[in-house]
DNA sequence: GGAATTTGTGCAAACGTTTGTATTTTTGTG
DNA sequence: CACAAAAATACAAACGTTTGCACAAATTCC
């Protein structure tokens, strides 16, 4: 015979602790306790009142244990679009961490645009989540409207675009290194004239690249040309028109900062009956899929964006507030593939 | 002089409807009223109260709100992969639509595991959200844990992916329509031996694919073939494998009822030495951004994401018990466009 | 064996909102 | 002006959980 008797299973509606507490005969606060593992409570009570949850078919209502506990499990991930491969692999990353951690994850997209990203923010914090991992939209070049939508109380973690002037945990790749190895990569295969695609000059990952840039041209011996690098270059449009532009200027290589916008360019220069590698090398920037289908198949650097994403979770998760690099990793395609002539 | 005369606007902590009514001198009851639009208040108190709500900066507890209503202002959207384009599709669509009506939108990703699947169900089920639109993963082929899992109460709409026994809401696209007018493109265009990827038994869409496409081949008298009939060929690398196959059985044409799945065929066709469109043809289903991109590009069905995704969301709002049927698009590009010798 | 400590539960007050019912105030009618 | 009806507001009880504090029982200590 047991100290604790079911005196009834039958309830209407959904089951509360308060059911599970009537039927062991002993009250709610020490149902709660024996189900969120506090250590105030005896193991033998603990093992009736999870055997009688159990039985009972109970679920924990989390409005309520949100409600009273002022926040909830939930993460939110606010990414400019989620189609974007590199994005949806930062969250494929992000989200196997945190579903493991007992944390859900709730996605939001901007569309690159700034009042879409703070009504997201807003959202979330009215929804207390636990925490926010975010890459700010293209848009938004003022940190100020984030931290004030995203209120106080809420970590946030900024990868890949983030504000260095926002306080918490960043997660970014080594572009700087990463655009020196690619120009590097160029210069290697026997390029003379090399464009630079390069992004906004408000996001900081765009400014690194284009710093690795002109470093790589700098240690060979080049100078840096003003009147090849095309800013705010990034769309499969924008792409086109200044590849077209920079071969009046007689490039023979273009190392682009995006994805989209090399690909743009090898439409357009292969319009123009140019082949590639032979006559312009091409390499972009984030390994997207169709830069391996294409044709040439394009040199990218592939950002490791699973790993990204499962850093920024990580960085949540243990509430730190350092500044992660994650390596990006040249991938050398078609493209690019010239015979060396300038051998390192 | 007003009647409503707010005392203090100073509060510790968050500002609660508690607080407006105290500095209005009214009870909590008639704030929430207020607030929720309830015809039940005198316009001048709505006023006041709205503008003290303003003034005092308050924002309405959602936690609170939704523990006392029994539901939440989110709608879970479960699908196999956010990156697969037809799926973030969708989800813009559904997202367009939902914002604007109040809703935000969480976001779940199965992997195509049905493990997965039913913990996203259950943990959008304990959220309590307002409704669930979802694709089935292709690993679950029975219904019963889907229904047990989200439980009663909440409104399932599924799309693209359905189960016809589940009830709710329904949005398909014209499978067997579309299947049907892509195979007589192929014939049009004066293939004679067109074999078929077909997709998985258990998946209903795959099934109304198949048989749009015997019911074109029986509408130009030809025989359905089923050893050119390749099942549960939906992924690049069987494309590839079956593609070869589908050689050596004398296949001129193939109509894949999927996009990756052509796109390995064509990979393996090209290696081989095939000129495509002149040797053999290809379609595809699904408009994969790389169907357009890759060389030759693809002829495929074009599935109206975005659109599925509307529909889906406001079968939801509305209520609706009904099936929507999406029609896909052919685009007709290079893999399929051999000169016509067969003319309708 | 009594005092001090530890251990396990109970009590009750939150968390902030919503809503059925009761009560007051206002309006309308003869 | 009295009285009924309607309109506006107040009251109070939820929603289900968590948690500080109090209290009893069991254990330890000298």
């Amino acid at each position: 015979m047991h100290k604790f008797q079911i005196y009834s299973i039958f309830v209407v509606g959904m089951v509360t602790i308060t059911d599970i507490a009537k039927a062991l005969g002993v009250t709610p606060s020490t149902v709660s306790r024996a189900l969120s593992g506090s250590p105030r409570v005896k193991e033998e009570t603990r093992k009736a009142v999870q055997q009688a949850a159990r039985e009972m078919g109970y679920e924990r209502n989390v409005l309520a244990s949100n409600l009273r506990r002022g926040r909830s499990d939930i993460v939110g991930i606010i990414v400019p679009r989620i189609y974007r491969e590199f994005f949806s692999k930062v969250i494929g990353g992000a989200e196997s961490i945190l579903n493991a951690a007992g944390y859900s994850v709730l996605i939001c997209q901007t569309h690159e645009k700034k009042d879409a990203e703070i009504r997201a923010l807003r959202t979330l914090r009215k929804n207390q989540v636990a925490g926010v991992l975010m890459s700010h939209s293209f848009e938004s070049d003022d940190p100020a409207p984030i931290a004030e939508a995203l209120g106080e109380g809420i970590p946030l973690v900024q990868f890949d675009r983030v504000f260095r002037s926002l306080p918490g945990a960043k997660v970014v790749n080594d572009n700087f290194e990463s655009a020196y190895a690619a120009t590097r990569h160029l210069i290697a295969n026997g390029y003379r004239r090399i464009g630079h695609f390069a992004g906004y000059e408000t996001c900081e990952l765009f400014v690194d690249r284009y710093r690795g840039y002109c470093k790589a041209l700098e240690d060979c011996g080049m100078a840096v040309d003003e009147s090849i690098v095309f800013k705010d270059t990034i769309v499969r449009e924008t792409g086109r028109e200044a590849a077209l532009r920079a071969l009046d200027l007689g490039c023979d290589a273009i190392y682009s900062a995006g994805a989209f916008s090399a690909l743009g360019a090898i439409e357009a220069l292969k319009e123009k009956g140019l082949r590639l590698p032979e006559d312009i090398g091409v390499v972009g920037t984030s390994n997207e899929i169709f830069t391996e289908m294409m044709s040439p198949s394009l040199t990218t650097l592939d950002q490791h964006a699973y790993e990204m994403g499962q850093a920024a979770a990580k960085a949540f998760l243990f509430g730190s507030q350092a500044t992660t690099l994650i390596s990006m990793e040249l991938h050398i395609r078609e493209s690019s593939s010239r015979k060396s002539i300038c051998q390192e």
